[in-house]
This record gives structure tokens, sequence and C-alpha cells, in this order.
DNA sequence: AATTGGATATACAATATGTATAATCAATAC
DNA sequence: GTATTGATTATACATATTGTATATCCAATT
């Protein structure tokens, strides 16, 4: 405990500075080759310009950069529009809204590949993805029951949901990306959400045409 | 070279159980929690009751146990069995059948899930097992080219087939397991992928009731 | 001028893959 | 029976990586 302490100023956006250094680094680093076999904190270190020690400073572990990192690429991904794409009148319109948001979230980028891998060698940082993960799916779950109401039984609506959140998972996106745009990769999945919504109404299931 | 060279016998058969003992325990190690991330040549030298040494000697490498471990539980997993659904007369039934398959094989070890994962620490092992997936996709594209014959475009074909490929790969089957069984993955599965199929066709596309 | 706090330098421990060399020991050949 | 072969073991070493510990440097602040 110092008997005197200050605070911020030139010292506060000086680390702050550093932070964002490394955090860049290892972005960069992650998208260079799209895996995270050859991210290791001496890398990032260099890459970054600083000490190894001055990553431990900061992050306190591999795990602590790689979410430092993660939160960094989501900040900037434009998921904060998914509130205003829920408030749609329309669930429907809601559900097409929902897919493109995510879509253009695993495309802006790279980074996001290497960052899904490392749950393989850090499964405490895979849970703290499949947290993250698991609110898509309660944005789906949702959208689903409203446009189904109670057309539609329960495991119906289960299947429809589980369906959904995995068309517009991470390694489906990665799937369907190469030799596709992200407008068309878009466009696809959209439409196969519309296929495991109709399936699960047992009226009507040709109610919706393309454009 | 040694001056006189003998074979087979006693010899071959005790340096093949040692393998075999090998890949067993690999198998079991990856089984336990699903993961590879405690997956060490150590531990699972241990498990065999052989040194570290014995399986270098026996598979040159981290990844060559691996893709023993992977050939071995490939040749278990009923794969064989495609080359009859592929000789059926009506496509989509061979569609069904090659779904239904591949929904076993995947369930059939849950090791499968570590030996996903290893992707990440090993890229080249990675690139093996995307090199397996591949004759998926050109199963998936000869009975999506014979379900459409000429009636869809190009493009339309190649967005059913990736659909397919993803709905039928290991990710998605992992995403849809808990808390289904193996069969309603499956018929979920089949399910979405006729609509794939449906969406590829201009005409009619609701040609098909559920059983 | 003294102190604070972030960054560095240096060292150490633990774990992992991979390589090298000699030794062990049962199975086989002469 | 004796020598040889070949898989396995024992031991050692090199390298890379994560993580911890301690003392030091230096600019910013009191």
């Amino acid at each position: 405990m110092p008997k005197r302490s200050y605070v911020s100023s030139v010292r506060a956006s000086a680390t702050a500075e550093t932070r964002e250094r490394i955090i860049a680094a290892g972005a960069r680093l992650l998208r260079k080759d799209a895996s995270i076999a050859n991210f290791s904190l001496d890398v990032v270190a260099k890459e970054a310009g600083v000490t190894r020690l001055t990553v431990y400073n900061q992050f306190g572990s591999r795990r602590g950069l790689l979410e430092a990192v993660f939160d960094d690429i989501a900040r900037q991904g434009g998921l904060f529009e998914l509130a205003e794409a829920m408030a749609l009148p329309d669930p429907r319109a809601a559900l097409d809204r929902v897919v493109a948001i995510f879509c253009t979230f695993w495309a802006h980028d790279p980074a996001i590949g290497g960052l899904n891998q490392a749950i393989a060698t850090d499964p405490e940082f895979g849970t703290a993805l499949v947290a993250r993960n698991e609110r898509r799916r309660e944005l789906v779950t949702g959208l689903v029951t409203r446009i189904t109401e109670s057309r539609a039984a329960k495991r119906a609506v289960q299947d429809a949901v589980d369906l959904i959140f995995v068309l517009t998972s991470y390694p489906t996106f990665a799937a369907l990306s190469p030799r596709r745009s992200t407008e068309e990769v878009c466009r696809l999945l959209q439409t196969a959400c519309h296929a495991a919504v109709d399936a699960s109404m047992p009226d009507a299931p040709a109610g919706r045409k393309k454009k």
C-alpha cells in the first residue's frame, strides 16, 4: 500500500495505448494465417514492441489476452445493431436482419477464425465463447416463438431454433465464405433459415416467395 | 543394412499389438474429456503401458498418432455403407441414406470431437481432415446433380451442395447432438437437406411431404 | 528531492515435442 | 549353442512455451 498515490493523466493514457498496441498486435497475428497455431505471447510481444512480461502485466495470461482481443473485435463488429433489429414489428424481417448482422460480424475481421480455434487449446476460453453464442440462441428463440406463435409444437420450435443457431454460427459462415461474397452467403443463409421456420409450421409451408 | 534379416511371426504380431494398444489409448484419452487439450504423448504412452519413445518409434510424431487414431475410428464408422447408398436408383433416397450414414459416423465415437479440435493446434493434420471431408462434398455434388438434373442453375446447385455439406459436417452434428438422439438429429438434418435441394429448383418446391 | 507505477532485465520452474545414442532382451538365423 | 536382428527401453539433450518471482530502470507526479 503506497503512502501517496496518484492517478491518470499522461500515465493512464500511456498504459492504455500500450494495451491497445498489444491487442492490435494479437489480432494482426491471428489475421495473418487465420490460425491459432503460431500464436505465442513471445511473438505477440515482439510484434507490439514490448516485453513478454508486459503482456502478463496487462492481461494476466494467454487467455486474458485472447479474451481482450475478442472483445475488441466484437466491439467493432456491428452487433449493437441487434437491438434495433429485434425491435422490428415483423419477426420474419427481424430474423433476416439478425442473419445479416451476424454475417457481417463473422466477415468483418479474419482474426475471428483464429479465435474460434482457441477453444481447442483453452477449454475455459471456449466456455467464454460459448456463453456469448448463447445470447444469439436467445435472440433466435424469441424470434421463432414470435413467428410461429402457438401454431407449432414445442419440439418443432426447438428444432427450428437449433437449426438457425447452427446456420448463423461461425463454422457455417466459414464453410460457405470461400468463393462467395458476404452478401451471397447472407442470402443463402436467410433462405435456409426461412425453410427451417416453415418446416416447423404444420400449415402452409410454401408461404413465402423470395423477394 | 543388416547381414541377415528375418521377418514376421511372433515379432510382427507383437509390434502390431503394441501399435493397436497405443491407438486405443489415444482414442480413450480423446474420448475421456472430448478435448485435445490434455492430449500429450506422455499421457498416451503411460495409458498404453509403453514409453514415449515407443510412440515415436511407431508413429513418428504427434500428428502421425492422431492420423492413426482417426483412421482407426473411421475404419469402424460404417462409411463403407456409402457405396451401396450411392448405388440406390432414387437420388433423393440416396441423399437421405448418406445423411443417416454420416450421423451414425459422427455419433459412433466421441473421440471424433477431440480429433476435430486438433485442426487448431496442427494445421497440417487439419488439411488431412479437410481432404477427407472433400470426399463427402463430392458425394453430395453427385447426388444434387442427379436430383436437379438440368432444371437448376449451376449456382443454385452449388448453393445446395455447400448447404448440405455444412449440414452433414461434424460441427453441425455436435451442435444438434445434445438433448437429441442420433435418430432425431438425423431426421432433422434430412428435412433441412430436402429444403436445401428444393430451394435450388425453380419449379414445384413443395413436392415432398414428410413420410 | 522523494515516491509511485509501468515497463524491463534476469532467472527459474514446469510442461511439451522432437532428436540422438547406447543398452536390454526375446526371437530368429547359422 | 552362438551370433545377430529388431522392437523397446533408459538416459540425455535441444527447443519452445506458459507462468511466476525479484530486482531494476525511468519518466511522471507529489
